[in-house]
DNA sequence: TCATTAATGTGTT
DNA sequence: AACACATTAATGA
């Protein structure tokens, strides 16, 4: 990858969106660049590695697993995102697996390299903590969704924050590029693989959803509308 | 392309 | 929501 490349790529990631071009090139030297096919483990509870991973292409599922092997998703992390465990600061809770669900590139940021960073140039450091808060606040949302409510309401929510997150627009409708399956999408609201895939046919009859072989595409509209409608 | 595996659809409890 | 089972789609040799 050539050096203006890299520093476009770096310049499209959250943490340094809006750094001036010297800012961004110091970042450029301590980065390394990773490629990791569908499937790799990046994240491993039982392996802690202080590193900051900043997705350039691709995406990569953040979950935790139980006992008995249940897994929830606690974040789809995208182009643009970063995920990571670090020594004092954490994207995370050091207790989540983190699985590349497409062919991925990133880039690493060590620990030690990331504090230099934040303290060489103040606006890394304030970038970081607008990451961490937004993340504390959808966390703070899911915990809301998960408690109090239903199946559906909690499945629409899910589809409009992908939609707004990941969806590219095509026509009226918002297409969810990622290739989900129904036990993606069940892992992610806490519910069984049957459920997803009867309500999403529900969606489905109602307009809301259109979906075929792993693609997902939303009414954005219609699914707010639903969503005012029948909240909790 | 075919064979195998993965994903999805559906009825029952 | 769990389970069993049928059908269909994706994968890769």
């Amino acid at each position: 990858m050539g050096a203006v490349d890299k520093l476009a790529y770096l310049s499209q990631i959250d943490l340094f969106r809006q750094l001036s071009r010297e800012e961004l090139q110091a970042v450029d030297r301590v980065a390394a660049v990773q490629v990791a096919p569908r499937g790799t483990l990046l994240l491993d509870p039982a392996r802690f590695e202080p590193v900051l991973y900043l997705v350039k292409r691709g995406y990569v599922r953040l979950y935790r697993v139980t006992p008995e092997g249940r897994q929830l998703t606690v974040s789809l992390v995208g182009p643009g995102n970063v995920f990571g465990e670090l020594e004092g600061l954490s994207t995370g809770t050091r207790r989540s697996f983190g699985e590349a669900v497409t062919d991925v590139l990133l880039c690493v940021l060590r620990d030690a390299d990331l504090e230099r960073l934040m303290r060489a140039y103040p606006e890394v450091a304030v970038r970081m903590v607008r990451v961490l808060s937004e993340r504390l606040r959808e966390l703070e949302e899911l915990l809301e969704r998960v408690a109090l409510s239903n199946v559906r309401t909690r499945l629409l929510h899910l589809l409009l924050k992908l939609a707004e997150r990941f969806g590219t627009p095509e026509g009226r409708l918002v297409q969810v590029g990622v290739g989900l399956t129904h036990q993606d999408l069940a892992d992610m609201v806490g519910c069984s693989r049957e459920t997803v895939t009867l309500t999403l046919g529900e969606l489905g009859r109602e307009g809301v959803v259109r979906t075929a072989r792993r693609r997902l595409w939303v009414d954005v509209e219609r699914a707010r509308a639903r969503l005012a409608l029948e909240s909790f």
